[in-house]
DNA sequence: GGTGAAAAGCTAGCTGA
DNA sequence: TCAGCTAGCTTTTCACC
């Protein structure tokens, strides 16, 4: 992966409905070639799909909180129970006091209430500490521009 | 925003790329019918954007870690501060002890130190704590059918 | 709001370099 | 790996329901 690439990439982080004739003029490609080397970073896992971007407060996830999940036995195998709660946005494993961190998006903080007695139900929590969000000052992507130096777009 | 207007954001969370025609048949819509809701959806900022998913440990960003930063003043005018710091994805206020809760990544935790001691250098910081990541279980959008009670697609 | 069809524009494959 | 070409889709708009 070149350059190129990670131009190519940072357009479409930004933006990816553009056509392959505008794509390719923004880093200096034909549209043929543009779209050869956008299908191949497709194909190699680096672009891992292509998505719309959805306001959370317009379907009712207006309430925003990050949860640690403690627990009296290892969580590592635990990652479908905490996928089969769907307010749970994310779930990662953390090295340090509690096991997990946790992210829940909801409605209503009844809703988040609930979601956090789903957790309790999950085999090994033995407890959560909820911190709610005030204000989201913003969510981005990782800038694929950041590996060799270049200014982010 | 109704029921089909879910599904067809549901859609296009899982894959912006279909062709309204595909669209419109999963859920029970003429191509133009689809095409019309989509753009209104648009319109409206119920769909921000539609972007490429990049791999994040393909372009440098292997390292994930959470920070908590404390801090001696006010800081819900600071959003310019963090934005400037690329390898800071997510920047949120939250209700608690510390003041705001951020999102990194970084190549390697060389990397990481050094974006701490940038967030040391943001006005108004008094301390951080990170929490690193072991392993990401999932990453995933807030759910469009959760609000009228359908099954997750 | 929805449908269906027509025109403009785009994608995706191929070839030659 | 790129540029140029082309056939086949897709998007987008329109008149009509």
């Amino acid at each position: 992966m070149d350059h190129v690439d990670r131009l190519l990439l940072a357009q479409l982080q930004r933006d990816a409905t553009q056509s392959y004739a505008v794509l390719g003029q923004a880093v200096g490609l034909s549209a043929g070639a543009a779209h050869e080397r956008v299908k191949k970073l497709r194909e190699r896992g680096v672009i891992r799909r292509t998505a719309a971007e959805v306001d959370p407060a317009a379907v009712g996830g207006g309430v925003l909180a990050f949860v640690t999940v403690d627990s009296t036995s290892w969580m590592g195998e635990s990652s479908e129970a905490f996928a089969a709660i769907p307010e749970v946005l994310e779930a990662h494993v953390i090295a340090g006091s509690a096991s997990l961190l946790v992210k829940v998006r909801t409605a209503t903080t009844e809703q988040l209430q609930d979601v956090l007695r789903r957790i309790y139900g999950v085999a090994g929590v033995s407890g959560t500490q909820a911190t709610v969000v005030l204000e989201t000052f913003f969510e981005r992507q990782v800038s694929p521009l950041l590996v060799d130096g270049d200014p982010p777009l």
